[in-house]
RNA sequence: GUGGGUGUAGCUCAGCUGGUUAGAGCGCCAGGUUGUGGCCCUGGAGGUCGUGGGUUCAAGUCCCAUCACUCACCCCA
């Protein structure tokens, strides 16, 4: 093999593409039922955008970036995540003149330069969702609610949904300070990349998986007990929220999420069926990233789901669902006359709106009959010399196996009225 | 970036301690039905054994390197 494509990069085939329409269309149906609209941006944006949208400290922008000078020497980088790029556009067309909040969803490729392992990829795929300019709680409420519906509607049922809150730029420096001072005092316990954490961003630690620093972080103090009064109120209308529209979640405290922007609210919702990158989805509050951009103060929340994962989920439940249509028609034809007059009448029928194959080599009425089983097809239109002579065609359907002959002059109006789907 | 596993036909894989023309199932094509799918039977096409070195009389099999895939660490969707 010469050429191949780049390491965790996937071609979706014909035969998976079927699955990706059918679970774009719900993230669609649901994105809108909700009352967002779509928003189409850029794949590559200025590194800046991420640099300071996603956080100079987080592996995003560490090490994860694909980097690279356009010629004339600007530093461009492949789209890593969706919420830094809509916020610059909501800020660069002065959206927050407009009403609000302003809810839109996106859906398409991101870019990672990570190892590949199952569920991660370099290039993959999310949908998110996004409302700028409230901070009411019961957009907190929404946003969890929605993806829980939408992966209901796509026949997932098996997944767990962790929250928790932690605070905002008044509560967090003191609740840092205690966790500082509580990780502090078991520096030894802590592995390597936690005492670097630490040092930079201490609520990390907190989710770390070493058996080690999970037992030292056991008794850890809590950011959603050490909320000001406001965080403290918001945090409990979005938990009576939940409560209320009947969202089961588990109050996780070690939940502190990666990238720089979220404040108050953040949410995962985790997958059952994953391995070891189980995360379906999450996303939380950024009250102060729009103004941190440029803008003006503006509260804001959202979430993003990856779509491999969503689809991987719902395979290791055989529960994934095809858009893909199979053929409604297939003329197979034998001989040289039979054959072009074939192709005559398969426009025909696909001028009329129908799916129709046919078969293109010279091959025995008994291959093609068996390709279109194998295709799907509802009905097989066989021409022949004899039926060319009589000025109709034998019409099979394929489920029952009656046969008809039908005048080739009103053939497409037959199968027009007969075809399903 | 670090570690483990795996690379043999289009797909899933077998190939014993190195030994002649490398196999199976599925798929594909054809025939059995001189014009009819699903089941069955028969036959056929298809392989630089990931790649490059090395050891050996002899390498799919052993050694080294390399590439790719994969799982995990890390981190996240």
């Amino acid at each position: 093999m010469e050429l191949f494509a780049p390491r965790g990069t996937n071609d979706i085939l014909p035969d998976a593409v079927g699955g990706w329409q059918y679970l774009e269309r719900i993230v669609r149906e649901t994105c809108e039922r909700y009352g967002y609209r779509e928003i189409r941006l850029p794949l590559f944006e200025h590194t800046e955008v991420f640099a300071r949208g996603v956080g100079e400290t987080t592996d995003i922008v560490e090490k994860e970036m694909y980097t690279f000078q356009d010629r004339s020497g600007r530093s461009l980088t492949l789209r890593p995540e969706g919420t830094a790029q809509v916020v610059r556009a909501f800020i660069e067309h002065k959206l927050y003149g407009k009403a609000l909040p302003f809810k839109v969803y996106y859906i398409g490729p991101m870019f990672r330069y990570e190892r590949p392992q199952k569920g991660r990829y370099r290039q993959f795929h999310q949908f998110g969702v996004e409302a700028l300019g409230s901070a009411s709680p019961l957009l907190d409420v929404e946003m969890i609610a929605l993806p829980i519906s939408l992966y209901r509607a796509a026949g997932l049922h098996e997944f767990e949904v962790h929250i928790n809150s932690i605070g905002c730029h008044v509560c967090r420096p003191a609740y840092r300070e205690k966790l500082t001072a509580y990780l502090s005092e078991r520096r030894e316990a802590l592995c390597p990349t936690c005492l670097e954490r630490l040092e930079r961003n201490p609520l990390r630690v907190l989710d770390c998986k070493n058996p080690g620093c999970r037992e030292a972080t056991e008794g850890a103090p809590k950011s959603h007990e050490h909320l000001c009064t406001e965080c403290h109120d918001h945090f409990s209308t979005v938990r009576a929220g939940l409560d209320a529209v009947g969202i089961r979640y588990v109050l996780n405290p070690r939940l502190v999420r990666g990238l720089d922007y979220y404040s108050r609210t953040v949410f995962e919702l985790i997958g059952l069926d994953l391995g070891a990158q189980d995360a379906l989805g999450g996303g939380g509050r950024y009250d102060g990233l729009v103004e941190q951009c440029g803008g003006p103060p503006t509260p804001a929340v959202g979430f993003a789901v990856g779509m491999e994962r969503l689809l991987l989920s719902l395979e290791a439940r055989d529960a994934l669902r095809s858009d893909g249509r199979a053929p409604q028609v297939y003329v197979a034809a034998l001989g040289d006359a039979a054959r072009s007059r074939a192709l005559e009448i398969a426009l025909a029928m696909r001028q009329a709106g129908l799916r129709t194959e046919l078969d293109y080599e010279d091959r025995s009425l008994k291959a093609q009959m068996r390709t279109a089983q194998r295709s799907g097809a509802q009905y097989v239109v066989i021409l022949g010399d004899d039926e060319l002579a009589a000025g109709r065609a034998a019409v099979r359907k394929m489920a029952t196996g009656e046969q008809s002959e039908v005048p080739l002059t009103g053939i497409v109006q037959w199968l027009e009225g007969r075809v399903n789907g």
